[in-house]
DNA sequence: CTTTTTAGTATTGACTCGAAACAATTCACT
DNA sequence: AGTGAATTGTTTCGAGTCAATACTAAAAAG
């Protein structure tokens, strides 16, 4: 099993040239790319600052920068937030999307379709190691809201057992930084 | 099938954080530890500051800095090709050594073991994934020495067919820049 | 109503990275 | 052999990352 660490280090190394590649043609670095597509996934508790600078592993004082460029270049827009007042959101200018448009996940959808047996496996494989991975950097695990212990489904609508709020049907399948793991036992 | 791709970010945002941890140990960043990573494993054909950037697709301008950083620290040293008067090979020094001592990668083998059944489908799968990705980037493969096209056995030792050079039994697991698939047909 | 925690910002310094210009060596072709 | 082209590596410049540190402001805890 020695051997997975070379492929992994690789892997990342391909993925971080090929979304370097994808910023290189809007003018912008790795980070940016990244903070952008994060940021179009992510639900409204998960579009903070904070929430980057955990994703990623950098640190406030990072994000904070990141963020500035690209509020500088137009590519998002910051929203304080109505309750807490030390909060800002972040949300994807259409000229943030378009950078997003031709991303390097088309071309890496082509190469696994030529896989369709091992496909099935990978998604099943990453899927564990990533869980793996994140408990290893003591990370929150950044689940999909749907599949959260907090997710309550409520007749014709949904709600954050956590917040109380109600969701939209849209934002049940974003990223959420408050995500846990619904099949562990409870302390 | 689209599921995939999320996931390869995620993970490639997770390795490369680890990295950049590991580092940070040593006052380092993550491309220090990522080349230090490639030097440990790259044969004499391969340790060249071209092929690292290859590897790694950034300009020679960029890998020529970051060498002198490393040289700097005291990590590697450089030494003049023999018979090629623009190459310069480089090499870890014991304290390079000791830098990839303490890596992720360990950390990483934890989780591994911890999921015995797919990491077999998984090993196998990041190859197939990983040939796919460098045809796409029209990058070198950079595959193992012992499995390429131009290696040949002779007797007790081993042979490049390409340099027509003999190998010493550790080059043979080394990463190779000229690597060539032996299972692609000839032109 | 004070203390602590949380969220975000500003500054500094080492370093990345691409672009462009450059020097040196080897290769290709005649 | 000899000239032009390709290859390898370096240097300089400017925008930006990133951690560290110190800071402000708002919310939570007591």
């Amino acid at each position: 099993m020695d051997h997975v660490t070379p492929l992994l280090e690789r892997l990342a190394a391909l993925v971080h040239q090929s979304v370097r590649d994808d910023g290189a043609q809007h003018g912008l670095l790795p980070i940016h790319v990244q903070v952008l597509g994060y940021l179009s996934r992510a639900n409204r508790y998960s579009d903070l600052p904070i929430a980057i600078a955990e994703y990623f592993g950098i640190t406030r004082g990072t994000v904070s920068q990141t963020l500035t460029v690209l509020e500088r270049k137009g590519l998002l827009r910051r929203k304080p937030d109505s309750r807490d007042g030390r909060r800002v959101h972040f949300h994807l200018t259409p000229a943030g999307d378009r950078v997003l448009q031709d991303s390097w996940a088309r071309r890496i959808e082509q190469v696994l379709q030529r896989m369709p047996e091992t496909g099935m496996d990978l998604e099943r494989a990453l899927r564990e190691l990533l869980a793996g991975l994140q408990q290893l950097n003591e990370q929150r695990a950044f689940g999909i809201c749907r599949n959260c212990a907090h997710f309550l489904a409520e007749g014709k609508g949904w709600r954050c057992g956590l917040t109380r709020e109600p969701l939209l049907a849209k934002e049940t399948g974003q990223i959420c930084r408050e995500w846990t793991n619904p099949e562990a036992e409870p302390a």
